[in-house]
DNA sequence: AACAGCCTACTAGTATCGTAGTAGATTCAA
DNA sequence: TTGAATCTACTACGATACTAGTAGGCTGTT
């Protein structure tokens, strides 16, 4: 499988990508206004940064409106979320189990969403025994 | 309560905070000699990197053994990864859930962690209803 | 056609991080 | 006591990130 890389993004960079994630495609212009107004920096500060973007290969031009560029998600939500939590299990020893921990103490767990998951699982295991060829231990 | 705001730490600079915590307390030799052998870089780039711990307030000095000072903690390893997981979730929309999801898709989560936290909670709940008031939504 | 406004491409300053070298103080063993 | 080893404190450099400014090109309206 073509596992590329998981591009790396900053904080600043992420969130840009879930505007341009939401709006599906966007110009510069287009995240600039989405963005929030607190955190709205200047219009050339959100070029350059979708620039770099672009560099890491998360987004590409896919087409012009006028003479602006509009760009569009090269990776998926998904996959970049899901590197992201995969960096924070490695970061804590590679276990879920002191994660979810945390997330019971910070009040993140309700027992309805451990329900959920367990359901999940339960099909998972019942329905295909091979889990663990995916994604295992590295 | 004096809520401490949470100290900002590198990947490079939580895997000497790691070493330190194991350690107790350790001066810049001992933690370069705790590394593994694949990432050991220089001695004075392990010492820069606390010095930058040290203005961070991660560490502070203990005392001196000979003319080598010993560092010591000043941020426990539960806060610090607790703040690690906080930022994640508020990366991923400030939701758990997708998080368990992604967990489970990396075949990260046994049933057996689930039941594991599942009892938990219920104690909680039951024992104390109160759960809100500690690191509930901010 | 001419101008205002928008957009791009480039440049740049400041901060942080990873990396490490050097000078000089300290210490310890002979 | 003196020399080697060790340690500290300081300096430095390249990469990346966040921020934004500027010059000049395109465009759409009058």
């Amino acid at each position: 499988m073509a596992r590329t890389k998981p591009v790396k993004l900053t904080k600043h960079e992420l969130e840009l990508m879930e505007q341009i994630w939401q709006l599906g495609s966007a110009s510069v212009r287009e995240v600039c206004e989405s963005l929030p107004s607190r955190k709205q920096p200047a219009y050339t500060t959100v070029q350059t940064m979708i620039y770099r973007l672009e560099e890491k290969g998360a987004v590409r031009r896919a087409k012009k409106v006028g003479n602006a560029h509009v760009f569009e998600p090269t990776i998926t939500r998904q996959a970049t979320h899901r590197s992201l939590v995969d960096e924070l299990l490695e970061l804590l020893g590679g276990s879920a189990r002191p994660l979810m921990a945390h997330l019971v103490d910070a009040g993140k767990l309700t027992l309805d969403d451990v329900r959920e998951v367990e359901d999940r699982l339960k099909q998972l295991e019942t329905a295909k025994p091979s889990t663990k060829l995916r994604g295992g231990p590295r």
